[in-house]
DNA sequence: TAAAATTGTGTAATCGATTACACGAAAGTA
DNA sequence: TACTTTCGTGTAATCGATTACACAATTTTA
């Protein structure tokens, strides 16, 4: 068992007191040469380690910073985890998760839990946006706790964001289908109170008009984005009086469900039927009939999101930079909406 | 902005002591009731919130455990830590994410940062094996820190894992090949000094003992877990002078690369020739052609990992439980290999 | 009624590191 | 020689909470 060595250790075997040591330690001009020398060497040769509780404690910064997503075992999520985690790893910081399962009171649990730990900063993807209970959000602000949406934000005052351009996401799709010829284009969307599913929206829309296609609210689905989801919605469509002749799916997921059962009343995709996803899951390119979808460069997302920190948390606390990333999302042309070129 | 409140400022508002006041917040039953109640509603209105740094300091305990995977952004790891976060949620811990990306350099940099950053625990997949440098884990085991391998584990006295019956896994994927009356059955292993990919091989072969067949050296072939690699494997398979007409592939994507090769040469899935994959990623499910694989169901392993980590925290230091859960694979019959029941 | 036990709080050390301030010694200046 | 700097290190406070020990006040026991 190896006790811990601490400063004091240090200082009691070189008959010095602690606060030499401890400056000896980071490099105070101050302390002579080779006593400086001295300590290091008396310090690797004891095995000595900086207890980073006391330091924390000290400075007030723990050196972790927190993300919040709604699961963590999704491909898009994960890999903006994973970009996070790569940039901020040179700079000694520390990555804590926290999911909130889509739940705003595990989302409100979830800030003041980080809150008191004493995160350097917080990087999330709102779950809601209601405005009723915008407390844990205020106690970050309050505490002066940098913090940065990603993806699904929130519109708060000096509060940073990266996002992608969701609208140019769903103009991309909509006029790539216009373009194979589509006349009766359906949506799939989400809860659009949170932005990426109003852009998403308003993009399909402006395409529409922009083409002189009418925009039919018949046509626009609320759907979750799961698999059976999307067969439901799919079904609700085809029985429609002019059933669509695609679909631009705002997930992924959904857009699968709507294949399948597209495939299973027989109707041929891309012939009779494109479709187009959104979020370039993996699965979409593995499929035969791989899935058309828009790209949001999550690990892109997750770097840019840190350094948005890196920057915020140099900064003395009376600035505040708000800054506003906007990523170009990329269409990704596959099999279940390319009539010609595939 | 508001300003830290700390149990003296509250103990100086009541003209009481720091001391009573950490005694009435603690539940202290040696305080009397009234006091107790006016410092709690006193620390209330304050709104006090206890700082976490200054308890780990004094305790030892910083309440955050530290996960080492090899990347975050494969379905199998992110749903073994969504496991890990689920099952740790309601004790207070917060969840450390760290990735090695398949240098053990970085596995050591991992496991000091974490050691030195104090977790109260270390759950982790290792990355590899290699018994030169294992002075990271001999720190981890020396300062007490509660270690976990899950999945991929190495072999060290007194350390817990979780992880499936691997051999069980090859030789449930092997024998199912064998029922659908393959005969001449490949295998695409991994680095065979890890665990996994050598008990996953060991099944494979007994069950092809167990059943007559002959084991043939030359099919085994040792692939990444990748498309590309999958592709050039199955490649060499098929210049063998008697090719298979079966393949078990420890990796998904391998699986699938395989399965894309051998569409392009027109070799017919499942009548020719029967694919199993390992993992259960779910694209597997999601394909027309869906692939027939191995479960490991990592969100029980992440569970199973922080329940073992939890027994483990509470014993004292000197009682040292080794503990080996072992979870059953399951094997999930798809269209690659089901040339009857489908 | 005196001694003993109990109750409730205060005092002060502790966890380990950092750092403002103080101060003696050495060096530089006039 | 006397005075001012500079250098290098020590002293002690600080970050915020916990807790062993001490002790006065109250209650119980004999």
């Amino acid at each position: 068992m190896s006790e811990k060595v601490t400063i004091y250790d240090i200082a009691e075997k070189l008959n010095i007191t602690a606060a030499t040591v401890s400056r000896a330690l980071n490099n105070n001009p101050k302390i002579k040469e080779a006593t400086r020398e001295l300590v290091i060497k008396t310090a690797a040769a004891m095995n000595y380690k900086q207890n980073k509780l006391a330091l924390a404690l000290k400075s007030g910064r723990s050196n972790n910073i927190g993300v919040i997503v709604p699961r963590i075992d999704s491909n898009f999520f994960a890999s903006v985890i994973r970009g996070i985690e790569e940039e901020l790893y040179p700079h000694g910081y520390q990555v804590i998760i926290c999911q909130t399962h889509e739940s705003i009171k595990r989302e409100n649990e979830n800030l003041h839990t980080l809150v008191d730990a004493q995160v350097d900063g917080i990087m999330m993807s709102v779950t809601g946006v209601s405005n009723e209970n915008d407390s844990a959000f205020r106690n970050v602000l309050e505490k002066n706790v940098p913090l940065i949406f990603f993806d699904r934000s929130k519109h708060i005052d000096g509060v940073s964001s990266v996002t992608i351009n969701d609208f140019k996401g769903g103009y991309l799709a909509t006029k790539h289908l216009i373009d194979e010829g589509c006349r009766n284009i359906a949506h799939f969307s989400g809860d659009q109170s949170l932005d990426i599913f109003k852009n998403r929206f308003l993009g399909y829309k402006q395409a529409l008009l922009d083409n002189g296609i009418e925009f039919k609210e018949e046509y626009v689905i609320y759907t979750k984005s799961a698999v059976d989801a999307g067969k439901e919605s799919v079904d609700k469509l085809l029985q429609l009086e002019t059933p669509p002749d695609a679909l631009f799916s705002s997930s992924d997921f959904a857009a699968l469900g709507a294949i399948q059962e597209l495939k299973e009343r027989n109707i041929s995709i891309p012939n009779e039927f494109c479709v187009v996803g959104f979020s370039n899951e993996p699965f979409t390119k593995f499929m035969e009939l791989s899935i058309t979808s828009v790209d949001q460069s999550p690990l892109e997302m997750g770097k840019m999101s840190a350094r948005v920190f890196l920057e915020q948390v140099d900064k003395t606390d009376t600035i505040k930079i708000e800054k506003k990333v906007v990523l170009a999302p990329e269409l990704h042309i596959r099999k279940s909406s390319a009539k010609t070129n595939f």
